[in-house]
DNA sequence: TATTATTTTTAGTTTAAACTAACTTTAGTA
DNA sequence: TACTAAAGTTAGTTTAAACTAAAAATAATA
């Protein structure tokens, strides 16, 4: 099939290395976007904070956070609150951006905000870059465009061809 | 953020069970996808085929089919080649259209095959079923209204409203 | 049919990322 | 300042899903 085999742990595919910014997995960067939400939202990231955002404990933060110190994403001293890193601030700005316009495409599309958010959270660590810059256009282009705004209005109405009774 | 943590394991949201079939993990959904190809490619699946085709070794594939045999997707005999239960089939017919129904829609916004391909491969297990559903119903508008048709030939042509020279 | 080769399984190991229990540091307060 | 509470760390455990090495079953062939 698709998948290709990595050294070791979890199935999955390994992508092309042409991002713009260091990236890391899809749990570790989870913890670069916590981090740098609670810094924006309460001014500082403590270990606790991080642990009750993700529905963890604290000793799973702790390891974590030296590790992504380790890789250089993340400034952590013992007892003392996190900060990222310049490498971790552009990760988790690629990020909330790739987000954003994730998100922005699937509530174009008529998806509700909620689930919206949700996925383009979960698949935002996972699409090709290529892909996100096509997503991208596509938003571009019904904001931009005579067209592209009429377009949506369009789809906004259409309601199926037919209803399929689906059981 | 919008993480829920899970009982045991990696981090990772819990989405609403409205599903019509029965979900697995990512994990296992590709071993049920793999087994389901190869039947229709070669007309039996056995342990090094499926660990081959997933670039793994045998003894994983060995354990995770008793696993899937235990939850009831697969019939696994030893030293017998696997086939899908009932179960099984719904789970791989579910995820082949869901498949199809996500690269058709990437292929339709400009996505290179192969890159859609992937991307379609590795989020389908993740997005939500109103989602897709959306999804869905955008390819079906642009096939089936002149409104929809007329528009892709429109977005093929935009081609942005300025290079904006990044870096 | 006996022998060899291939496939599959068993048993035990590794890794990442969670966990618990117990300890240490820092902070808050009488 | 001394004491308690809260926050963070350490040490060791668990789990899923990989791995290796070696044994067992099946298949292919002389």
């Amino acid at each position: 099939m698709f998948l290709t085999g990595k050294k070791r742990g979890y199935l999955g595919k390994k992508m092309g290395e042409d991002d713009r910014v260091a990236r890391l997995n899809v749990t570790e960067e989870t913890y670069v976007e916590t981090i740098d939400a609670l810094m924006r939202e309460r001014g500082y990231a403590g270990v606790t904070d991080i642990a009750e955002e993700l529905g963890i404990k604290s000793p799973s933060v702790t390891s974590m956070l030296k590790k992504l110190d380790a890789l250089g994403f993340v400034k952590y001293t013992p007892y003392r609150n996190v900060t990222l890193t310049e490498k971790g601030r552009d990760l988790a700005a690629f990020l909330k951006e790739q987000q954003r316009s994730l998100q922005a495409f699937l509530t174009l599309l008529g998806v509700d905000e909620i689930v919206a958010e949700n996925d383009a959270c979960a698949i935002e660590h996972i699409l090709q870059a290529p892909t996100l810059e096509r997503l991208s256009k596509f938003v571009e282009f019904t904001q931009a465009t005579p067209q592209g705004r009429s377009w949506i209005e369009c789809f906004k109405k259409y309601e199926g061809v037919k209803k399929s009774p689906k059981r």
